[in-house]
DNA sequence: TGTACATCAGTGAACGCGCGTTCACTGATGTAC
DNA sequence: TGTACATCAGTGAACGCGCGTTCACTGATGTAC
């Protein structure tokens, strides 16, 4: 016999999942995602401890439903808006792009940019599988990953390097010294993506 | 009345001070520093939990003596031996001094590259500034830190952005493609340092 | 020299607390016929 | 339509465990005189 829930019920099963997924970002981004702990997020997302194991079987793989479902999307929003834009600016529309991603969503910003070299090394190494991704398309976006020239594979370092740095400083800058820090990310990105300085 | 502990006794408690230390390095290397407890660096450093209580008031405490006691140096002697350098070979010079670092205490290198964006905000501070004494000196040798023209203060982001990844690569790679990243780094540093790319 | 006392790193017992996990259960809501 | 059954998210009680912290104590070793 195969049952399925009605639409209602999966949304509802949908919305105490994002429950949990939100808190855990939240509660991550005060405290460090390795120290918290399964009581804390079901408590913070208004469910019984014992409900969290209706949706992850433990906090890995609420861990790894944070990289698909959340860090994925903004990454690769943020690659492709930039790529559409010419190259000579692209530094510009990439700091905007950062910009609007930190102000759209502050926690997932400080959870990438912290758990990208934090603790859990599964968390550490998908992280940058999405960073690695992003810095390929922007170094060679015409060649396949296998055809890359030695100076565009330096460049994706150089480019991973400086996109966070842009993240967690402009996380961590007040509103009022905005136009100082776009001036500063849009020259150390211009470097990055090898254009002239200006 | 004024009584001091004699040689060999102050010796003995700076020992079991530094095995603490150690001991909270390679396990916050392993599961993050936030996560660590002062029962499990005790047992670690194999001492009485209780007596964890005569070297530091808590964890805290003993996060602020890592970054003075162990970071701290770290950064300096690799700021200072890049700057002896003819500029031209000034990116080269730091891929060594990170290389030698890395090799030379692995566990103190991913330290502060994760916690530098960890969850103790005080932590992340004290590394940070440790980092931008670093930056200020390569960006502006010879200039004060208020007389700072806007390229160099620009430069200032994007050579602590490298740096850093330059740390956390060299800790992730295998031996074997240490002269792959050795090209890929010094590239990456140059540009940050504003020399021209090789 | 001997005696009395101070200092202090280290310790084991004990405390209350929050943790992750197991378990059997509830209740709403589906399907089968 | 009614009846029997299946599914499944959510739950409260209970468990054993490790945690941070307090406390009174030990023992080595200093100083005072």
């Amino acid at each position: 016999m195969v049952l399925r829930a009605t639409p209602e019920k999966r949304e509802e099963k949908v919305r105490v999942r994002q429950a949990l997924l939100r808190a855990a970002l939240r509660l991550g981004a005060e405290h460090g995602f390795a120290s918290l702990g399964l009581r804390e997020v079901s408590r913070a997302a208004s469910i019984a401890p014992t409900s969290f194991y209706r949706h992850f079987a433990d906090m890995g793989e609420l861990g790894s439903a944070l990289v698909m479902e959340l860090v994925r999307p903004m990454v690769r929003t943020l690659a492709e808006s930039a790529l559409q834009a010419d190259a000579s600016v692209r530094a510009e529309k990439l700091f905007e792009g950062i910009l609007a991603a930190v102000v759209a969503d502050a926690e997932l910003a400080r959870f990438l940019v912290a758990e990208r070299v934090g603790a859990f090394a599964n968390l550490r190494q998908a992280l940058n599988a999405e960073l690695e991704v992003f810095a390929t398309l922007h170094a060679a976006p015409k060649a396949g990953p296998l055809d890359l020239a030695a100076r565009e594979v330096m460049l994706i370092g150089a480019t991973v390097a400086v996109l966070v740095e842009g993240f967690a400083r402009t996380l961590d800058a007040p509103a009022g010294e905005r136009a100082q820090l776009r001036e500063r990310l849009v020259g150390s990105l211009a470097l990055a993506l090898g254009q002239r300085a200006p």
